[in-house]
DNA sequence: GTTTAATTGTTACATTATTCACAATCTATT
DNA sequence: AATAGATTGTGAATAATGTAACAATTAAAC
């Protein structure tokens, strides 16, 4: 994800604010689910290892969502969160490269609660083009700008293995999208302006795990 | 992650410089094997969105890694790196949840590169106990803490459904895990001191990208 | 209706992270 | 061996981020 600011009605703010946002959101719908109707900053944050301030300070740059003396009420707060961060539409995906980490992902039930959905999956194997995985068929790499441009899919993963990646997102972007979620453990150089792209890079995580237990002795 | 400071021979530093340090790692591997012998901080940083400052600067925390006037020595630099990160044996890893995910993450040809290897996986679905995936024998539970201790494991994935996910992990920290990565979209609460928690929560990159889509308009 | 206890929203402050800028150093060239 | 050009390593300056503190507000108790 790019680092610059990014301003609201009230003031600028970093986009780490929005990653924060969105586990808010997650929190507040396990919390709904267990029926719980109010909640406090000091009660959510202490699930999330996130300062009650944090949390106060976050919204902030929305609006007032909560009550003092009182709390947040759960509901509103998540109609409010989903406002703010763009789901009150339905986000159309289109996935390329339907391999083990591909396949798993069009398989993810973790998605349309946030109003994501892989609408489209790409891949270049022969044995794999025509057949369908999670109700989504798997298309033709030379079918994918006809079906980005009519889907008007603006979101690409990319879960091709790295030596494709680049030149994966380049097509994409060539397509039409306009952000791109990379799994491949690569670098890419946005093909244009105004592209985002964020990474999720799994060895590196667990790299930073060893870190951690290697310094402890 | 926690977010606590970490202290070298030579300063205090953020986590955040360790997940770079394995971005850099990652990407000098692959000018590596393009056979790249030395780099400037400045052209190895062009690939990245870091600045040069930074990439020499993170550097600095550890030592002395490069040539005033010239760069980085490519092959140096990695084993430098390797060194630091805790790359000097193998690290096993205990996985838990042999579904979509779990089975592709089993099939991930990028850990052994930084010497991570998934040696123990486990389910509570008796159709997949007994199997092999990858080249990994699936096996229950009830077996995780005596697999865990006897291969002295110390680092968990959790790949249940998120309900299940806390308990999973109040039980691999039982059995001795030290740090586990989570891809659950929950919050874990850390069930004792000194263990070290990271997420990957897929819904929530997205959702970044979301926001930033959306308010382009 | 006043008091009390709780909890927000926000400003001011403290801390942390990043960038700047340049002396130090290296290589190649003359 | 002196000079020019490149690039590191790092303390100081700047920018960004997070925390603390508290006035403002609410609801419930009395
Ligand atoms: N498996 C995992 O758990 C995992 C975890 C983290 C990251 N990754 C990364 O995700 C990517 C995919 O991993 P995987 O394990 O699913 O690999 P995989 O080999 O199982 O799948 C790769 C898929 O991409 C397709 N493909 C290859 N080149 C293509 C191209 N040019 N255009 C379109 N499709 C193409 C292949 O046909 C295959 O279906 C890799 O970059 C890998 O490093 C995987
Ligand atoms: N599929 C994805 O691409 C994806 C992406 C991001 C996150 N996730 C998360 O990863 C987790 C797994 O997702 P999935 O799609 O692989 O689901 P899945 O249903 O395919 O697999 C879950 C596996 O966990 C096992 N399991 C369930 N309860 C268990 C327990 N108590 N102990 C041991 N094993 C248990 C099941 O038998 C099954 O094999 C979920 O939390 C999901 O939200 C999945």
């Amino acid at each position: 994800m790019q680092k610059e600011k990014v301003c609201s009605k009230k003031k600028c703010f970093s986009p780490e604010v929005i990653k924060r946002l969105s586990l808010y959101l997650r929190d507040l719908k396990n919390l709904q689910e267990q029926e719980v109707e109010v909640i406090s900053s000091d009660e959510i944050t202490k699930m999330l290892d996130i300062s009650s301030a944090q949390f106060r300070k976050d919204l902030s740059y929305f609006g007032e969502f909560g009550k003092r003396g009182v709390g947040y009420e759960v509901s509103f707060l998540i109609r409010e969160l989903e406002k703010i961060l763009g789901i009150y539409r339905w986000w159309d995906i289109a996935l390329v490269g339907v391999g083990r980490l591909g396949s798993a992902l069009l398989g993810f039930s973790g998605f349309p609660q946030f109003k994501l959905r892989i609408t489209a999956a790409f891949d270049n194997d022969r044995k794999k083009i025509g057949k369908a995985i999670s109700g989504v068929e798997v298309k033709s790499l030379e079918e994918m700008p006809a079906v980005i441009k009519k889907g008007g899919i603006e979101i690409g993963m990319i879960c091709v293995p790295p030596q494709f990646a680049q030149s994966i997102a380049e097509r994409m972007v060539g397509a039409g999208i306009k952000s791109i979620l990379n799994f491949a453990p690569v670098s890419i150089k946005l093909p244009a302006e105004g592209i985002y792209i964020a990474n999720v890079d799994m060895a590196c995580e667990l790299q930073t795990l060893v870190y951690f237990l290697n310094r402890r002795h």
